[in-house]
DNA sequence: GCACCGCTTTGACGCAGATCAACTGGATTA
DNA sequence: TAATCCAGTTGATCTGCGTCAAAGCGGTGC
């Protein structure tokens, strides 16, 4: 069940944190405005569900603070993350009434929610923000291409250092730095959690994560703190072109 | 090399067979008049590169007849087909110079190519082209995240049961019709295609092929004309959930 | 006719990662 | 102080798919 913590949030745009990187990043303040108005705020702490799949979702939203993640599971419980929401990505789909994904939050999450219909009917009368949304979704899309690489054809060696390298990269480009040399930062996930990011085990996780510690390409201060002392060795394992995806 | 062909080519958006399934499926007839001043046909033969990653490309296009691939390719060689383009599906992203995937024709493959510029200045004019590349980004982006189940989790069995039931069900809704009870169609792609769409070698692809064969859930006439007695078991054999993907 | 070629099939074998199971260590509760 | 719990680690064993290799098969050219 959500847990409404609105006193401690927000409630001006202005001063959002991702302003300028949600879907609402290229709205004029007008439309801020009447966005302003069909905004509300969710809390949820981590391992909630926000919804789940085939669930009536009358609302879209934004990740305003937290992590959370799109899953989808097999009859069998066979079970595939296939998003990983950071703050400023959007969750749902104008024009779709049920959801077609477990969402849930990884860590403590808070969530800008737009009630979907009247969102629907200013996405009609302000290109701003549609716009805004193919930019987002064309993004979207090309890091999933990236992760069907990852799934189809990566070691798991590989898959490990990939996604360590892309919590690495999302989360400097938060605090507004770039990943390079030595590079700190906490894991927002579960070995399970990391094991359904990437088609693996939480044993085989667990095991390639001891491997890379043992060899140095990674330090392990408690279970969750990584500590990266060469960004690019961590990159090289990943077996990534050495471009790196300076596309995001 | 591209092989103009256009003579035999429709030039008339009105006649178009893709008229009402492309990106210029919402427009009105003045927005067509606009569109057909930027627009020119391409044909390429099976087998053909149409773009390579990293190149140049200054159009972008919509899939008229034919399939085309999008792959990824390791600096080893690995390759991961990471798109699947048939009739009316777009190439090319808008704001973007390169290519980001390599662009092959599996078959002989007719594009209705737009010159890039003229194209984004259109479609900030025209909202009708951007809600439709949006709902189609949105389609191919749960089209990926279903890929991504399938190459994360799934058997050599259930992959390759995935493939065949996706593409009978898009070969029958391009014909009109739905995919139930007795279906036949033609394969599109080899068995090393097939193997690049599915994280897996050409060798396991064509021993499981064999395998549903001989277990009566398809039957072959020559390598590529496939028959399926009873669709729903395909799908069963696919290990989706019962609803089957009735969302595209 | 035969040789050649690309695609496909089939067989033998090996290995990366799954499975099953035991154990560790830190946090929470009693 | 110990009991419990849960996420994580590590070990032993198994297996599905990859790898390597050989052979089949339909089409094309000579």
């Amino acid at each position: 069940m959500p847990q409404p913590d609105l006193h401690t949030l927000s409630q001006d745009c202005e001063s959002c944190p991702i302003r300028h990187r949600a879907v609402c990043a290229r709205c004029e303040t007008d439309e801020l405005v009447r966005l302003e108005q069909i905004k509300y705020y969710r809390s949820y702490q981590a391992g909630q569900t926000v919804i789940w799949s085939g669930d009536r979702m009358d609302f879209v939203a934004s990740v305003v603070t937290g992590i959370a993640t799109l899953t989808q599971t097999m009859e069998d419980g066979r079970r595939q993350m296939v998003g990983l929401l950071l703050p400023s990505d959007f969750v749902g789909r104008p024009g779709r009434q049920s959801a077609a994904y477990d969402v849930t939050a990884a860590t403590d999450l808070v969530m800008c929610c737009f009630r979907k219909k009247p969102f629907e009917e200013l996405m009609i009368q302000t290109p701003h923000i549609a716009q805004r949304l193919l930019e987002m979704t064309l993004d979207e899309l090309d890091a999933a291409r990236e992760w069907m690489l990852l799934l189809g054809r990566k070691t798991a060696r590989e898959k490990i250092a990939s996604l360590l390298s892309i919590i690495a990269r999302r989360d400097a480009s938060l605090k507004l730095r770039s990943a390079t040399g030595h590079v700190t930062f906490d894991l927002p996930l579960t070995r399970e959690e990391m094991a359904d990011y990437l088609g693996l085990t939480l044993e085989t996780v667990s095991r390639q994560m001891s491997a890379l510690k043992r060899d140095g390409v990674i330090g392990l201060e408690g279970k969750r703190h990584i500590m990266v002392p060469d960004f690019d060795k961590l990159v090289e394992e990943a077996g990534d072109d050495s471009d790196g995806g300076f596309l995001v």
